[in-house]
DNA sequence: GTTCCAATTGGAA
DNA sequence: GTTCCAATTGGAA
């Protein structure tokens, strides 16, 4: 059996390629005292381009009238939400949002936003801006856990830039609170912590 | 300063009085492995009287269609859907759920619901079905926590009738899935043992 | 005084 | 193999 210490320098050892990144990062280093929406950015990115015939036609009467298509489970998106072609990186990147984070536009029209839980399409934009190495290792806040103070260290922050983007093009695209899709970061990160333990384990007893 | 085990003993001493139950709980010894959403029971306690007239005066063209009323911030409630009258326990009661809990419909009437987010109905309702006592010495599965697995000791299970039947009379009534309720009970329960514990330990340094 | 929040965990689904 | 879940905590709001 390894210690915990002994399985961190190992996790150390295991670094995955660098992914590109088209943002200019310059205010990492001010972690906000709460992740905040900041509803109004996400407002500038887009420009409302609900098809208002077409989602009228994909529900009942009673489902219009009170929006269960994307309430009952928080599974459905809106459909026809587009973000506008990044200028900065030409017609191969997409942005997403006003941090400016762009995504390869193969890879973003890859994604089936329709078919989508909210929570998985979160961690697809994850993966496509983040290292597992970086996923792995890092948190959305940057501070301990409440419950282990003292006790677990605390890990750095993911890039609140390109997450700030990510969530809030989440939110808007699927219409939820970005309270939920903090959740759903939180329990992506958490996963790819496990995922790389596990890998290292199983290769640690081969 | 007092020990855990002090405190723990201080709070046995605290006990509320014991609110009246109207339930028959004959399968409380039976926790499910998970908490589970039973949609059909609710389904079977109301009868869809949504007015759909009514709502669709509250919303502007944009969200009629999709919605944004209820999906925001998940803070305002469907509006008309009302339980029907128990007929076990008469004008004096309103029946939650298939589960035949009942709150007095004096306290029943007086929930907002409208301008309640759906985590304070939960609290209220909770408030309404079981004493001080209960709530900060229970929790939703009667599991432990995973994080503290033999060190925690686990707290018995809430009855799971009363809980399932406020569970799904509060996703009804918001058109929400039983999983955010879910997490607001958890809360509840968590903020519930802290007051406790505060005013226990307020109470000692007097 | 009350409500909400995110990091951590093991295991269920 | 991946995704989701609830109990716990201290502190922010």
């Amino acid at each position: 059996m390894m210690s915990a210490m002994e399985i961190d320098k190992v996790l150390s050892m295991h670094n995955y390629a660098k992914k590109e990144s088209f943002d200019t990062i310059d205010h990492v280093d001010k972690p906000p005292e709460k992740v905040v929406n900041t509803y109004q950015e996400s407002e500038m990115m887009f420009q409302g381009e609900l098809e208002k015939g077409k989602i009228s036609t994909l529900l009942t009467p009673s489902e219009s009238m009170c929006g269960v298509l994307d309430i009952k489970d928080n599974s459905v998106p809106i459909p026809s939400v587009t973000p506008r072609e990044s200028i900065k990186s030409g017609h191969n990147e997409v942005l997403l949002g006003a941090g400016g984070t762009t995504v390869p536009r193969r890879e973003y029209e890859k994604l089936d936003f329709q078919r989508m839980k909210y929570t998985i399409a979160v961690r697809r934009l994850l993966n496509l801006k983040f290292t597992k190495e970086e996923l792995a290792t890092h948190s959305q806040t940057g501070k301990e856990s409440p419950a282990f103070i003292g006790v677990k260290a605390r890990k750095p922050q993911l890039d609140p830039v390109r997450v700030g983007d990510i969530r809030l093009h989440v939110a808007k695209k699927y219409n939820i609170d970005t309270s939920l899709v903090n959740k759903a970061i939180t329990v992506a990160l958490a996963d790819a912590r496990k995922t790389k333990k596990r890998k290292i384990e199983k290769e640690d007893t081969d």
